[in-house]
DNA sequence: TCAGAAGTTCTGTTTATACAGAACGATCTG
DNA sequence: CAGATCGTTCTGTATAAACAGAACTTCTGA
């Protein structure tokens, strides 16, 4: 993995532009994905060059990527560095990113949408209709949470299933 | 709305926030937010009054909004100015941005791994893994784009409707 | 046709973030 | 224990995005 080929490349590009369009540092989403292509652990060393960024940069983003939960360090026997490998199940990855998008941004959302509606002054001029724009916006915040948690519940791989079974039944019928 | 309750303020201030968390330019969310707690269209000076923000930031805010859709211009009569009204269906609303962040982000990422898969060199050392590796992400989005697709076919409605029974039988049953 | 109001586009500045490189601290080896 | 290696933290710089204000265009009514 010392030398990137054209395809690899492409995938790290990509990915980093993607990370930046979803409030993701770049270099944090290339390093997972030169981790993610990568068939054995990486030292920070060989990331940094392979990537052309400082080491100081990898070791931040390396943090970043161990706090989400998709990146760890595992030791090499005879080798001092630390290697950093990253997690292969993509449902995976993804359910660990979006249960802590959820933590950090949806439930703080829910917290002030009902903060507002309790602060709400029933004497305060448009009360009402603030009122019914903010039960709205609650409604849908607290609906999406429980489609999340019925999701949760779920057993590993039944979304899959279950995804494929729709697919076949509208081929079926189309 | 020309001067803001606390309420508005707490609301318009935090919906800025979750937009920059989001890849969305603060001051369009909290435009955003502004109209949506408005009982009446808005005519681009008042926005920028209320919110303290130039004009011309105004116009191009309010551009980006009408492109997702979500805002558009209505005319009162004998005002010579655009008024700017945001949709309130907050289910619609979502439902607009993440049919056009999939168009953006989702199907260009399908595009680009298919792209990857169909590059591929078999005598690249290493090509397998790589295959392997990128196939696994390709199928992910290749699911979540079957996801969309099945939920887009339900009627309007329908979401909720099966989320809120799915919270009825689990009350019952708990 | 001219004054001025509304809206857009352009330009320069500000600001936040990402980042490199240096400095530091810790750990291992000979 | 000295030197080297590795990782983190700190500090200043670079960069890209957001933004304000000016300049410009278009429209309207007197």
């Amino acid at each position: 993995m010392a030398e990137l080929t054209g395809v690899q490349k492409q995938y790290i590009l990509h990915w980093g532009e993607m990370g930046t369009r979803w409030g993701i540092n770049r270099t944090v989403a290339q390093i997972h994905a030169l981790l993610y292509l990568s068939p054995k652990a990486l030292p920070a060393e060989v990331i940094a060059e392979t990537l052309s960024v400082a080491r100081s940069n990898v070791s931040t983003s390396i943090r970043e990527l161990e706090t989400w939960g998709i990146v760890r360090a595992v030791h090499v026997l005879g080798d001092r560095r630390e290697h950093y490998e990253s997690m292969k199940d993509v449902w995976e990855m993804f359910r660990l990113v979006i249960e802590q998008r959820k933590r950090r941004e949806i439930d703080p959302t829910r917290e002030i949408l009902r903060q507002c509606l309790a602060d709400l002054d029933p004497k305060e001029p448009g009360a009402d209709y603030t009122r019914e724009r903010l039960a709205a916006m609650a409604g849908f915040f607290e609906a999406v949470t429980e489609l999340y948690d019925q999701m949760k519940r779920l057993p590993t791989g039944t979304v899959r299933k279950l995804l494929r079974m729709g697919t076949k039944v509208r081929k079926k019928a189309g």
